[in-house]
DNA sequence: CTGTTAGCGCATTCAG
DNA sequence: CTGAATGCGCTAACAG
């Protein structure tokens, strides 16, 4: 039923000018061309008539622009992680009336190619190339312009990339514990107390440590101890905290994510101890269920909404620019002051 | 340091043909038009050195398809939800060759309608209107070809519904707990025992306890008891369990989300009750935190991925037809079968 | 079997 | 201040 688009013609010719007169006028450009105000008011009025809307498609034929970026990632479901960037992405692009194309590669690099080609053969004036978990990545090259979420280049690239500042995390968490006293018996679930011991790839890892031994060591607190696990789901958690639980009395732990804290929360109300009246926890992240635990799990949280938005951004501002930097962009991550630390029992 | 596109016009050149030759070519048409298969190789040679991919948009602008659907939802990052569906939605797409658009509207009808404009001045082939849960929606007027995904129309309309069978979900919950034994003693944790203790507009609610009711019905066995709550969060699902602990001895909660059994799980062990020994609980959802609970939790789950892949395998059905029919198809919801039921105690 | 011609809808010199 | 003409890259009639 719905008619035919109306096209730029059609409102010329319902506003009894020429084409390139509408055109002016719709462009916005009339003003300075000095277009009869008259005639103007003709033709916007029979826009809003015939409810005229540029062809994007045709515009973008003509300009080479599409007010359109892409936003490919490796994996766009799993947690909700991808989610919130996304939304982030979604909401800075709407503000600049940009649309997102959205693709995902499943770390398969034949079909990163062809997104990619789809996205250019589309003509999207830019890339986003976000990474589900904090990594480095190998950045295909002739994108155009693009920026890494949450993702730094592999080899030197002149991309600028966005990162959670996971070492500052690491120091926030360090801090929570200094401050409400906490000077021994603090043992690290996810990675062994020192630097090496550290699940591979895996930048959130080291840098948190980095930042945790930075500020503990600081203030002269020796890291009583740690275990390492890989992937950091709650089993493990779990698994290190009652290993620890054998040989030690740990007053306060510091997990690397929380899943690994729900884990730990299981194994120490299987001691019979409580959190956080005999031992502390503090963890990343702040995923959904840091809040449903039992106490509320106090958490750094992962900026995921803030990293999208900072994606574009930092797109945008580089597509004015000649040449990118390469810059890194370090998003703070803010601490979650919840329900799960605690003053060590003296 | 990217060269400039490579045009039919170059690649035409480059093979010494008319640019309708390399057309015909490219676009496969060679065959049945008799081109000659040393003029047909020559084209193909040169495409492949020269990189040739044809321009989207100008495609777009001759043939008026472009190969690019929408996905607009009401939210898009709250939980993981939205992900999966996203993610079936994007596969199935990729399948087909197509892109993705995404918007979100955050049930703003001003945004929606801008939200629409935007994606059909691209001249998207097709619309996939999404909601976060599943809820009756007013349906745009003069969407082209587009499917409801996880949403119903509220007036009459002749655009098909995806959505989630949830009376069968019921009805599956329902059998869970016969089949383990379960005839007295069930409780409903989000919903009242009646048809109309339920949260208003939520049609899972509705649907889930026509399901329960009818099974346990036909079975001879009475709900016990019920309590209703609206936003079905942890907190609600603990406070319902425990203001039914006061009166009675529950042997089997059917919590209506996961996030109900969450704060189930934890008023049931204040109370010192045991789960599945003392209390079985069945549930909806599969959020990921089913399977991290202990014990794991049984629950229907709701089949996001495969709603997303199914909207846009309705949606290209339907831009086959003519006209659309307004079916509404209900995707099975498969029960997780895990720890937290176990036959009554005797 | 292949080349010529003509738009798709729009923005943009260039003349009036 | 406004209109006629041109081309973005491609497909599709229509001749040769």
């Amino acid at each position: 039923m719905s008619r035919r688009r109306v096209t730029l013609a059609d409102l010329a010719q319902a506003a009894g000018v020429s084409r390139t007169t509408a055109s002016l006028v719709m462009t916005g450009r009339g003003r300075e061309l000095r277009i009869s105000h008259d005639v103007e008011q003709r033709v916007l009025r029979a826009a809003d008539e015939l409810g005229y809307r540029p062809n994007a498609v045709s515009v973008g034929l003509r300009t080479g622009t599409s007010r359109t970026i892409g936003f490919v990632s490796d994996t766009v479901a799993t947690s909700r992680l991808a989610g919130d960037m996304i939304k982030g992405a979604l909401e800075a692009a709407r503000e600049r009336g940009v649309m997102l194309f959205i693709g995902e590669t499943e770390g398969d690099p034949e079909l990163e190619r062809g997104l990619l080609h789809a996205m250019q053969d589309r003509q999207v004036d830019g890339l986003i190339l976000a990474s589900m978990y904090t990594r480095t990545i190998k950045v295909p090259k002739d994108v155009g312009p693009a920026v890494l979420l949450n993702a730094l280049p592999k080899t030197a690239s002149d991309l600028p990339s966005i990162v959670p500042d996971e070492v500052e995390a690491g120091r926030a968490a360090a801090r929570v514990l200094l401050d409400a006293g906490h000077r021994d018996g603090i043992y690290l679930i996810g990675v062994g107390p020192e630097l090496g011991d550290v699940p591979p790839r895996s930048v959130a890892a080291r840098e948190r440590l980095v930042g945790i031994r930075e500020i503990l060591g600081e203030a002269g607190v020796k890291i009583a101890g740690g275990r390492m696990f890989v992937d950091w789901l709650p089993e493990e958690g779990s698994a290190a905290t009652a290993d620890l639980l054998e040989q030690h009395r740990p007053k306060a732990l510091i997990c690397l994510n929380d899943r690994l804290a729900l884990g730990a929360y299981h194994a120490l109300s299987d001691a019979g101890l409580d959190v956080p009246g005999d031992v502390s926890v503090v963890s990343f992240d702040d995923h959904p269920i840091a809040s449903w635990m039992r106490p509320k799990l106090t958490t750094v949280a992962l900026p995921h909404y803030e990293l999208g938005r900072k994606a574009v951004e930092v797109l945008f501002a580089q597509m004015g620019e000649e040449t990118g930097q390469g810059e890194i962009h370090r998003v703070p991550m803010p601490v979650r002051h919840r329900e799960s630390v605690a003053a060590p029992r003296v």
